[in-house]
RNA sequence: GGCCGCGUACCAAAGUGGUCUAAUGGAGCGGAUUGCAAAUCCGUUGGCGUAAGCCUUCGUCGGUUCGAAUCCGACCGCGGCCUCCA
């Protein structure tokens, strides 16, 4: 059976049918970056990344096209224009983002909270973008989101919004040019609207048509920024300010474009062009046939299904297509939210984390190896609320000790095993993943197979590796460890202090002074450190 | 008010008409191993029974069917979106 997805457009399961097979195109929604990405923001990375990672697999089969491999060009942007807080769709009020992260970083600079050999400027935008872009960057690779490792050899693959600034003026001339939009205001203060009853198709994919808007605004659009809106409805494409901290020329004036626009131009001009990136002048030429979608797949968390990927279809499709219907993506796709411990992640309930904060190594993190983050994150259908908890994070990082475990023996054994069983896993794990991403039926193919080889062998060993390089967790870097003569440091510094109880535990196991050994083995806990005795009279010594 | 989704055993989570007391992981229990732990390995975890077997369970109630965790209806509960949020 060839690989389905359950596209939030049509409501329904549907087979994956990219334009050119060879080719599948695939653009994602990416962060923001005037802070660190916290962990619901990858568990919806990941799932687009283990989207990609299975279309591109042999083990995937497409509709009337076979099994891989193949090639997928994945698009992920980063955002980082400084969008407004209080960005309803009317026209842009509140406090630029960049700004507010340019204050919080200066009071962490004055506090001396930032990390040692930052050079930055809190006062400039740019720099708060590039600061968060490259930690976004470190977390992301940390936890193999496969984009951000080719964009170090392909940059194109990850656009800059405020590169692109020119594509996006470029687009809006096109959309007033074709109707779809029109300027209000006089010069000094000027907005461009994208006029929404002009789009025939709006509300296709969220539901939210015009006349349901109409009935659900109840009072929620404010009247005093509707002055000059054709459509209650109509969302902002530029905004002349020359007071904002991000600002570019335009024929409207020196301001800053909507937050929908980024996206349609960043997935035609990277995905369009064959090769490369399409310049502005190239962009507003592009003509795509009615009903063909301009990309193949498109993800984002689910909130961004309404109002940011109606408005992109919106945008895109009165751009592109030459009779301004859509579908703009034949495939979208939408992770649902994670929630912590049972609760909708928030800093006020204290279950918000970034990713950073539970790889860091302690005191400043909490010590957890990037392959059990990324496993707690993915093994929960893409379309349920997955509960992170520190429970699960054990469980993975259990199961990922496990298929280690197995693969070093695989490699260590010898002979043919049984090839029967790896064809029977290898197809039970295929078919569970081409029914709409069942991972955890997926994984418990493998697990069931693990656990049923009795001697594994190197073909063993390499199905595992065809099969993770879907899962994306056994490539990753395993924990740091520190030896030394006594004990081996996993994901923790080798401290003196713990040394001396290691080596007072060590004189006590000698002496058969067990009470005392047990009560040293008690302390260390009581600072954080679970201790094993492993072979070759070593401690293995864990933080947490 | 509108749109969408969810409710499975101790926990997480598969299963979408019979092979279901129901995959898989964790946790628990018993055993091997260990000075003790941890880790690992084996067995086991609804009730009664020595066993074969019988009875009961998949939010609740009802319906369709020879047969339902799986289909239909109602109800209860939970959540998301409609406004910045992945």
């Amino acid at each position: 059976m060839p690989l389905t997805l359950y596209n939030t457009l049509t409501r329904r399961l549907e087979p994956l049918r990219p334009r050119d097979p060879r080719r599948v195109t695939f653009y994602t929604c990416g962060p923001p970056v005037y802070d660190d990405a916290h962990i619901g923001n990858f568990r919806s990375f990941l799932a687009a990344d283990v989207l990609r990672r299975f279309v591109e697999s042999p083990l995937c089969e497409l509709e009337g096209i076979g099994p891989g491999p193949r090639t997928v060009v994945h698009v992920m942007n980063i955002t980082d224009v400084g969008h407004m807080t209080d960005d309803d769709q009317a026209d842009g009020g509140g406090e630029d983002k960049m700004a507010v992260a340019g204050r919080r970083l200066l009071e962490q600079k004055k506090s001396g909270k930032l990390p040692a050999g930052v050079a930055l400027d809190p006062n400039n935008p740019y720099d708060i973008a590039r600061f968060y872009t490259m930690r976004f960057l470190d977390d992301a690779k940390k936890l193999g989101l496969k984009v951000a490792i080719e964009q170090e050899r392909d940059p194109t693959l990850m656009p800059r919004a405020t590169a692109n600034v020119p594509g996006m003026i470029a687009l809006v001339g096109t959309l007033i040019e074709r109707g779809h939009a029109y300027v209000v205001g006089s010069a000094g203060s000027r907005v461009v609207y994208f006029h929404v009853p002009s789009f025939q198709a709006y509300g296709a994919l969220s539901g939210n048509t015009l006349d349901a808007l109409r009935e659900g605004a109840g009072g929620r659009v404010a009247s005093e920024n509707q002055s000059g809106k054709r459509h209650p409805a109509d969302f902002l494409l530029w905004k002349e300010d020359s007071t904002h901290v991000m600002k570019w020329d335009s024929p409207w004036g020196a301001g800053y474009p909507g937050w929908h626009i980024e996206c349609s131009v960043m997935s035609a001009a990277r995905l369009c062009g064959e090769s490369g990136v399409l310049d502005p002048d190239a962009l507003v030429r592009l003509r795509v046939p009615d009903a063909h979608p301009i990309i193949d797949i498109h993800s984002g968390g689910e909130d961004n299904i309404f109002p940011h990927h109606e408005c992109e279809i919106a945008q895109s499709a009165c751009a592109f297509n030459t009779s301004h219907a859509g579908p703009y993506a034949g495939m979208w796709f939408h992770p649902r939210f994670l929630f912590v411990e049972g609760a909708k992640m928030s800093k006020s309930k204290g279950n918000f984390f970034t990713a950073r904060q539970l790889y860091s190594p302690a005191p400043d993190g909490k010590g957890i190896e990037p392959a059990a983050i990324r496993l707690e994150l993915i093994r929960t259908h893409y379309r349920s609320n997955a509960n992170f908890t520190e429970q699960g994070l054990r469980d993975s990082a259990r199961m990922v000790e496990r298929w280690r475990r197995f693969r070093d023996a695989a490699l260590a054994g010898r002979g043919e095993g049984d090839a029967g069983a790896r064809r029977a896993c290898r197809d039970a794990f295929a078919a569970a993943l081409q029914e709409d991403l069942n991972i955890a039926g997926a994984l418990g193919e493998l697990n069931g197979w693990i656990g049923r080889v009795e001697a594994p062998v190197p073909a063993d060993a390499a199905l595992l590796r065809e099969i993770d390089a879907v899962l994306g967790v056994l490539e990753l870097e395993p924990p740091s460890s520190a030896q030394t003569d006594i004990g081996v440091f996993i994901g923790c510094e080798a401290d003196p202090a713990v040394l001396a109880k290691l080596n007072e535990r060590v004189a006590a196991k000698k002496a058969k002074d067990f009470a005392r050994s047990d009560a040293i083995r008690a302390e260390l806990a009581g600072m954080g450190y679970q201790i094993k005795d492993v072979a070759g009279g070593k401690v293995e010594v864990r933080r947490g």
